[in-house]
DNA sequence: CCTCTGTGTATACATTATATACACAGTATA
DNA sequence: TATACTGTGTATATAATGTATACACAGAGG
């Protein structure tokens, strides 16, 4: 399983394994019930202290994304694909929300915004396309 | 001039007042010129130490923002309007990034994320309005 | 019994933000 | 020249947050 880290990046260490997690459920990379590495494990490969490991997946826990037994470990929970999509549509609507607020701020048009998201857009399937992910082939 | 900066936003305070005077002074609330309050002022009126907005004056002497003399004060830069559009744009490209970015990870398409965001303009649209912002009366 | 797992607790360091305080130098005005 | 403002430099301190190492305990499975 892909889980990077950095600590270069602004975001704490502890955010980033949940985003990283969240993302591999949510894009079916993880399954219900399949097993994350364990803890002693995760920090041991993401060079980081089992304490940071163990704060990702309580948080992870308390947001319902996964359950952990004691003495067992840590595994996806059971969420229906509903579910999974409500929360994806609430995260881009969150980031879009603050996009939107900040446009308004600063007195821009919907057609300014909207002429800016086509371009990020198109920047981000030739990123996308560079870099060889989305299943096309490379130039 | 209207500042406000709160202590239960997570956002560091002498940002918040960065990121406001940069409003002002983007969206011409505050003219070339024009002396900003003094720091010991400014720190009377937002209740919190010299030190936060000296910060804060200092991040925006950084960014070309604003000019100070020792002695005399601080003062709203000389920027063109197309300097100041420049930024506006670039504020909201970042922040629509952000959003194409979430969305790209997250596998939803542009038709869905294009949903979303006029969703969002328009909840923009009537918070502003019921707040008698933007130059239209209350209902 | 051993080897894994999660969990609780203790201690410590680093970074960042914010705070109070004082003194100094510059500017403008009377 | 004195006063009242301004910005600037420096010192000291607290609080919050993130991260780290370490140890011990309990659960689960083979």
């Amino acid at each position: 399983m892909l889980i990077h880290i950095s600590a270069s990046n602004p975001k704490p260490m502890y955010e980033q394994v949940v985003d990283e997690i969240q993302r591999l459920i949510v894009t079916g990379q993880l399954q219900q019930d399949e097993m994350l590495p364990s803890i002693r494990e995760l920090s041991t490969d993401l060079r980081t202290s089992a304490i940071t490991i163990r704060r990702a997946y309580q948080e992870l826990e308390r947001e319902g994304f996964i359950y952990t037994r004691a003495g067992k470990g840590s595994f996806v929970a059971r969420l229906s694909a509903e579910k999974l999509m409500q929360w994806k549509m609430e995260q881009v609507k969150q980031a879009l929300w603050e996009a939107v607020l900040q446009a308004k701020r600063l007195d821009l048009t919907e057609e300014q915004v909207r002429e800016l998201f086509a371009d990020m857009w198109l920047k981000a399937d030739q990123i996308i396309k560079s870099s060889g992910q989305g299943g096309e082939s490379n130039d």
